[in-house]
DNA sequence: GGCAGACAGTTAGGTGGCTAACGATGATTG
DNA sequence: CAATCATCGTTAGCCACCTAACTGTCTGCC
């Protein structure tokens, strides 16, 4: 769990209170920002638990995902479906997708090379450019691992209804709308990609 | 933003796509998931990126907070009111209370203390411990940096009227529990603590 | 008294984030 | 054609997280 955050959540009273000293202390819109980040950081350190069961971390599998939604699309393009996006090949295309720099996407694609998960290949038509490709290994190991993946990250949202899950993620989807719109950028709305789940 | 997470996420079409080759992937699960992953991110950012611009970071922010609280506490304590809780003071209380571990929280204070925001003083009763004071520096630091944060995270929240907030943090505490059963432990219900808002 | 165990803080070594700067290659354009 | 600019991947160095092992100190029980 790479986030830092405080254990226990202040009451709602002790807000109220700090609000009398801050008058910029908004008591509802705190608790309800502290609630995210906790819930976010609890749902997220359940599924690291998983992945470091099984020896790979949040960053790797990342970047495996990315890699073998490539495969997984080209192979159902052949299907006939409407192509979700092309599959992101190069460390720089890897670093865009997983929201990462390009000198992190280097050195995780140095450990996932040196555990043999991902193999370099130079690109034939620019040399500046590498291929990054599934080695048969990672593909085994994602076939065994995605669907205790699936079971866990589900029955984290066991207690929530199907309108209850609606609920929450048009009200998730308000927040990260605004906080895109804070950062400068126009919302980048939704996503083309298909099967980036982690 | 330590969390590496993806971009953009999954189209809900092609989580349905996917979940025909997985029978463990619940689809409205996994996008409830995957949003609040991307939100709590989303938020995250925002205030990293305030503390960011102060030279500070979340890590030591957190630290800051705690101790801050202590002397906070021991002031509104005075006034009669009931007492949140003893602020945490020694290394281990606060790597408790930032959820971290006494070997990580050293280094923060290494750090802090590197830069004149805290001071390590001996304990006079049992040698093996120390006490964390802030300086005047991070007082002066918290009293010029916390409003503008407060102003942040509540402009996060702003698309939310004050009963969607109830309903956000209703839905996320269900999932923290959830999550909290699942590590083992029987759900830490909730907070005594006072002022820890971050 | 003395020794085993518990506990506080640190150290050492690994991982994964970041920025800044680099050399190599490709694209643009005067 | 050559200079410039953009882009690709990497390197170097920082910070913050982890685990495991260590030193020093207290506690408790023969």
């Amino acid at each position: 769990m790479p986030l830092l955050l405080l254990k226990d959540l202040p009451r709602y009273e002790c807000l109220l209170e700090s609000a009398k000293e801050f008058p910029d202390l908004d008591p509802s819109a705190a608790e309800a920002y502290l609630h995210l980040l906790r819930a976010g950081d609890d749902a997220f350190g359940i599924s690291q638990r998983n992945l470091d069961a099984h020896g790979i971390s949040q960053g790797r599998f990342c970047v495996l995902m990315l890699l073998w939604r490539s495969v997984h699309l080209a192979a159902t393009e052949l299907a006939g479906a409407k192509p979700c996006g092309d599959g992101p090949r190069t460390p720089a295309e890897l670093a865009e997708g997983a929201n990462v720099t390009r000198a992190t996407m280097t050195g995780l694609i140095d450990t996932l090379e040196r555990d043999g998960f991902v193999k370099r290949e130079p690109d034939p038509v620019d040399r500046r450019m590498l291929s990054v490709r599934l080695t048969a290994k990672a593909e085994r190991f994602l076939h065994d691992f995605l669907p205790g993946h699936f079971r866990t990250t589900a029955r984290i949202m066991t207690t929530l209804s199907e309108s209850e899950r609606k609920t929450l993620v048009r009200l998730l989807t308000k927040i990260s709308t605004q906080a895109a719109e804070m950062v400068g950028g126009p919302a980048p709305v939704a996503a083309e990609p298909c099967l980036n789940a982690l």
